[in-house]
RNA sequence: GGGCGGUUAGCUCAGCGGUAGAGCACUGCUUUCACACGGCAGGGGUCAGUGGUUCGAAACCACUACCGCCCACCA
């Protein structure tokens, strides 16, 4: 053995030999232990906040894997990955390559450009999996799935047409959040509130009989152009008078009325505000309680339409709002400039402005009490939302930690109908064919549709263009992987493993997807299973940097677990940091932190450092912190253990000297033929032999006590605990200790004692390596 | 406006009722037969503040001060 623990060869050796003789897939025949990987996006690249939660989760699979049930039976165990088609995120990366070439996605044609989507998926699909695999992931691969693969696709097909046909799934003309770039609905989720410095406005709108009129306050005076009405509290005196009375709108020459409603806040602004039902969603409520119609004067790409004056069509939302704060102050009517912060919503994808918008759109329904159809039977929120809220409740799906319950439980509470159409090309696209008088027919494919028809369709159909949400697809992950439906013959086997795996053991995930995935999750497992995803969630913290800062690309904080791993030389990582930095001044920033921050580059430490080190960091906390130092001392330690197990095999490797065990090094075998090197011995280090010298009675009931700690951590995902006891018994007592007291053993007179000491040696040694690396 | 966290050694964090712990960093000594990615010895904290409960509080309760995150329609 080398003096020093060199990582690279071993882990490579020892994961291909893993993956290739299967032991990967579920070979135990007791009870199903069965985690869920959160697929990462098929373009995407490995960054540290997977690579920590891979680590735990792959601990808890290895760990469940080697280990007896109390009833002596081996678990069943299965780590179900895959990758997720990531719609947006994927289709604009495609759309950018085509940017480059001077082309829209347009040029191509919906059919090319899926088909270039296709390419790319093929070729960047395998570098996340490829990543995984250098983490030691032990991933069945065998059961790899993706979100659109022929399967998963007939499972979103069949959950589309079961929830339209319960009534749950409508289509209709709504507002909704409306991204101008990418030309798609999105759903509350995927728009973040900004708070910017803006401007509150307030305009003269003048009484049709030419009296004063009132003054309005607004942050968008551009939208005045689409004005159905003017609101002010009913019993605000100073405007009693005038509710009722006709105002002239500015601009437009189109007069409207002052009208109350108790949505109005007296104290705010001049009291009066403006009502533009077709791009506000709380003047759209007020609009429809007062039957004002909307008037739409954006366009989809947010430049004003043919429905507003001549003067500013075509005009972009922000020229415009210019231009008409020009027109009002030329005519005397702008009374007030204030600044003003606003929350401005803004799509996660774009940083665009997000734009209420009216379209139509197909919703998941999960607030009504009854069919919204109006025919018998139950509404989304008794159907799809309370269930999921009760199994939480009656502890059937458990979150640790459980303060997480209560984020889940007041999101769920306060939840809106999903909108699940997007106006995009890459996704599953929507199963819904609408005829020429618009009638909507709806399943799997569309002489299913026509076969289900309650009215003869009017000349030919047409599919939706539009596709789902991606999150539709990851909602049904828990069974579509596992096989359903599984009435299919091709499907099977796979049937076979819904019955066994479903539910799961564990979902490990991050708190930023509760609401895009878990509780998605919950709802359609078990709306089309009538069983739980999953018993636990562990919610793991989010990595930071060493700062506290948030990784992302565009700060060049981001560290890629494999250059920690392999490590990286100086001007690498520099080059790496800043290859997507466009702005000079920002790149030079993080060129500047990082050539003080990693003088030297990246030390490598290895897999089973970094690991530990994840393992030693995930405590119940929200963030973790990442220190390079950390995984420093994790590298020392795997070579702490190495020579420790140097010395042993140093001292025992003689004939007759105990249990003999393979070299585990990159030049070791993989164990006699027929005979798995997979560690399946139940250990029991009091009943292994009898201890002789105290020394080894001491060690082997400490090592009992510290596996014993390490099964109650495990059970509770206090990794950082399991993490913490074993170093500390390995270093402080195995080699502080019993190391050195077994060394005049060895060498003593005394043949049983020096027999018994390697004996326990090798009995504590074979254990830890399993505890540590199993 | 609601909800959830955090504040412990220079740094990153455990501890959550019994007289302060880990890793890294620091100081001194040490290169002999597992390991200098090592060994041995050591320095360093009024556990954010105030009040309370208790024989005893970093830990439980209340309030305060900072810091952070999530949700929410104040134009």
């Amino acid at each position: 053995m080398e003096k020093t623990f060199e990582p690279r060869d071993i882990e490579q050796k020892w994961y291909a030999h893993w993956e290739s003789h299967g032991d990967f897939s579920p070979s135990g025949d007791g009870e199903p232990y069965c985690i869920l990987l959160p697929p990462p996006n098929v373009t995407g690249t490995l960054h540290m906040g997977h690579a920590f939660q891979q680590t735990i989760m792959d601990a808890l699979i290895r760990y469940h894997r080697m280990r007896l049930a109390p009833d002596g039976t081996r678990y069943r165990t299965l780590w179900q990955g895959g990758t997720d088609h990531a719609g947006i995120a994927t289709q604009k990366i495609v759309e950018n390559q085509l940017a480059a070439e001077g082309k829209s996605r347009h040029d191509l044609g919906r059919a090319k450009f899926i088909e270039r989507v296709w390419e790319w998926k093929e070729q960047s699909g395998s570098t996340i999996t490829n990543q995984m695999r250098r983490l030691g992931a032990s991933v069945d691969w065998s059961r790899e799935r993706f979100t659109m693969d022929e399967g998963l696709s007939a499972a979103v097909r069949r959950v589309f047409v079961e929830w339209y046909r319960a009534g749950l799934l409508y289509r209709g003309r709504r507002l909704v959040n409306w991204d101008p770039v990418l030309m798609t609905a999105v759903s509350d989720l995927e728009v973040n509130n900004e708070e910017k410095d803006g401007s509150l406005w307030s305009i003269r709108y003048p009484a049709a009989d030419g009296g004063e009129g009132v003054v309005v306050a607004t942050t968008r005076p551009e939208t005045m152009l689409g004005d159905v009405a003017v609101a002010v509290h009913p019993e605000d005196a100073r405007y009693s008078s005038l509710i009722g009375k006709m105002l002239k709108l500015p601009l437009t020459g189109r007069e409207i009325p002052v009208i109350a409603d108790d949505y109005v806040d007296r104290e705010f602004g001049t009291g009066a505000v403006k009502i533009t039902p077709a791009h506000d969603f709380n003047d759209w409520q007020i609009g429809t309680r007062h039957k004002l119609g909307p008037r739409v004067i954006l366009t989809l790409d947010a430049k004003i339409s043919d429905e507003a004056p001549e003067k500013y069509r075509g005009m972009d939302r922000f020229v415009a709002r210019k231009s008409v704060l020009a027109d009002l102050e030329a005519l005397g009517l702008l009374v007030e400039t204030k600044k003003h912060k606003l929350q401005v919503p803004v799509s996660q994808r774009t940083d665009a402005v997000i734009e209420p918008m009216l379209t139509d759109q197909w919703f998941l329904d999960l607030t009504s009490e009854t069919r919204v159809d109006g025919k018998p039977g139950p509404g989304g929120r008794k159907a799809i939302t309370e269930p999921a809220l009760d199994v939480v409740r009656k502890g059937e799906v458990k979150f640790v930690p459980e303060n997480w319950t209560t984020t889940y439980n007041q999101w769920l509470e306060n939840i809106q109908d999903w909108c699940v159409s997007r106006q995009l090309w890459w996704g599953h696209r929507i199963p819904a064919w609408y005829d020429e008088a618009g009638n909507i027919f709806v399943g799997e494919d569309e002489a299913d549709a026509l076969a289900h028809a309650t009215t003869k369709p009017v000349g030919a159909l047409r599919q939706d263009e539009d596709v789902l949400d991606t999150w539709f697809s990851s909602a049904l992950w828990p069974f579509s992987t596992l096989g359903w439906p599984g009435e299919t013959s091709e499907r099977a086997a796979e049937w076979n493993d819904f019955n066994v795996f479903l539910p799961s053991s564990v979902l490990v995930t991050g708190f930023d997807i509760i609401f895009f995935w878990v509780a998605r999750m919950v709802m359609a497992t078990l709306y089309f299973t009538k069983r739980v995803p999953f018993r636990e969630v562990y919610i793991n913290a989010i990595v930071r940097d060493a700062e506290g800062q948030k990784m992302s690309k565009s700060k060049g904080n981001t560290i890629d677990p494999l250059d920690l791993i392999d490590g990286i030389d100086l001007d690498s990582l520099v080059k790496k940091s800043t290859a997507s930095l466009l702005i000079p001044q920002v790149r030079e920033k993080v060129e500047k932190r990082i050539r003080k921050e990693y003088p030297n580059g990246i030390a490598p430490v290895g897999t089973d450092a970094l690991r530990f080190t994840f393992a030693a960091l995930a405590t119940y906390g929200r963030t973790i912190n990442f220190d390079l130092k950390r995984a420093d001392g994790y590298r020392n330690f795997c070579n702490k253990l190495w020579n420790a197990a140097r010395f042993v095999l140093m001292n025992c490797e003689k004939p007759g000297s105990g249990p003999r065990r393979q070299d585990a090094g990159a030049n070791g075998e993989a164990g006699p033929e027929g005979e798995p090197r997979t560690r399946r011995v139940v250990l029991d280090p009091a009943s292994a032999h009898a201890p002789v010298t105290d020394a080894e009675k001491w060690i082997l009931t400490r090592l009992s006590q510290t596996l014993a700690d390490v099964e109650t951590h495990f059970a509770t995902y206090r990794f950082d605990l399991v993490a913490q006891a074993l170093y500390e018994f390995t270093w402080n007592e195995f080699c502080d200790w019993f190391v050195e007291l077994s060394k005049p053993a060895l060498n003593s007179d005394d043949d049983a004692a020096a027999e018994s000491t390697r004996h326990t040696l090798l009995v504590v040694l074979e254990a830890l390596l399993r505890a540590l690396h199993p």
